[in-house]
DNA sequence: ATCGGGATTGCCT
DNA sequence: GGCAATCCCGATG
């Protein structure tokens, strides 16, 4: 059954992102090349972003983020990491108190919009803005599922000439780094994840709800000088997954958030059991 | 025109 | 775990 398998792969930890490697690098054959009906199928429409921060933000683990290079290689990572930044009230997001300036324009633009912007003069972050003025989602890590070697390339051309390998589950832990890995530029900012031709978002067939069932919600990271909303419990992740990129041991302990609505029959796992003993290193 | 900070990362101790 | 890198953006004058 897929679900139990998939608790499995998660619990294995690395060795689970490079199982899913052989995996995915005999599909890499039949990926390339042009959109198959498959991708079309799987391809997730603009009602998929349509629903509010808290909930997409949830409603993205699982889900697999696409971009389709210039030489039609296929790079897919699958999202177990991300953070809801409402707009408004939420003194952390840049969209704090409706505030609009020309780098958050597209957080402002409808459900679906790629938010991407540069950070401390190095990196840059990928979000994606749901209903709610102003609101979106931070993508902070995926699982690399296809398109390693490039993937590789990409992370390893930035640094320092000798440093070791980079181990699969390292390619993509962190928001800056899943947009060095998939190749995404700055030039993605406002278009739209829903019909874009080069990059998407696609459901995954072998993500089962016990594992979108399991989401450990903490506070989110690296915003801690905006007092009362550093609290709040809005960065989202697969519990037990070897590519989230900070653990918080903590608000593990806490009860899971309510169920996500974005799967059929989603209830055949008991809250909170404590599963997925996950070995982390 | 200038200034200060930042939704991070990687290297070094 | 500390801290430098590195520069864009927004605020201010």
């Amino acid at each position: 059954m897929a679900g139990k398998k998939r608790k499995m792969a998660a619990a294995a930890g690395d060795q689970d992102v490079n199982k899913r490697e052989k995996q995915t690098g005999e599909e890499e054959e039949k990926r390339s090349g042009s959109l198959t009906g498959n991708d079309l199928q799987l391809r997730l429409g603009e009602e998929f972003f349509q629903q509010p921060c808290i909930s997409l933000a949830k409603a993205f683990l699982g889900k697999v983020l696409v971009h389709r290079c210039a030489d039609g290689a296929e790079l897919r990572g699958r999202i177990v990491e991300t953070e809801a930044y409402l707009g408004g009230e939420d003194q952390a997001s840049h969209s704090a108190g409706g505030k609009r300036t020309k780098r958050n324009t597209a957080m402002f633009m409808k459900p679906g919009t790629i938010y991407v912007y540069p950070i401390y003069g190095i990196h840059l972050c990928m979000n994606v803005s749901s209903e709610g003025e102003g609101a979106a989602v931070l993508l902070r890590s995926v699982e690399p599922l296809q398109g390693q070697s490039v993937m590789r390339r990409l992370r390893e051309a930035r640094r320092k000439e000798g440093a070791r390998q980079l181990k699969d589950k390292e390619l993509c832990n962190g928001p800056s780094k899943l947009c060095q890995a998939l190749d995404i530029p700055r030039g993605f900012d406002c278009r739209d994840l829903a019909s874009d031709p080069e990059v998407w978002l696609e459901g995954d067939p072998n993500t089962s709800p016990a594992e979108t069932n399991n989401i450990v919600a903490a506070p989110r990271v690296g915003i801690k000088s905006h007092g009362e909303w550093a609290k709040k419990p809005w960065r989202f992740y697969l519990r037990g997954h070897p590519c989230v990129s900070v653990l918080n041991k903590e608000a593990e302990r806490q009860p899971q958030p309510g169920n996500v609505m974005n799967d059929l029959g989603s209830s055949d796992v008991q809250p909170d059991t404590g599963q997925n003993h996950v070995k982390r290193t």
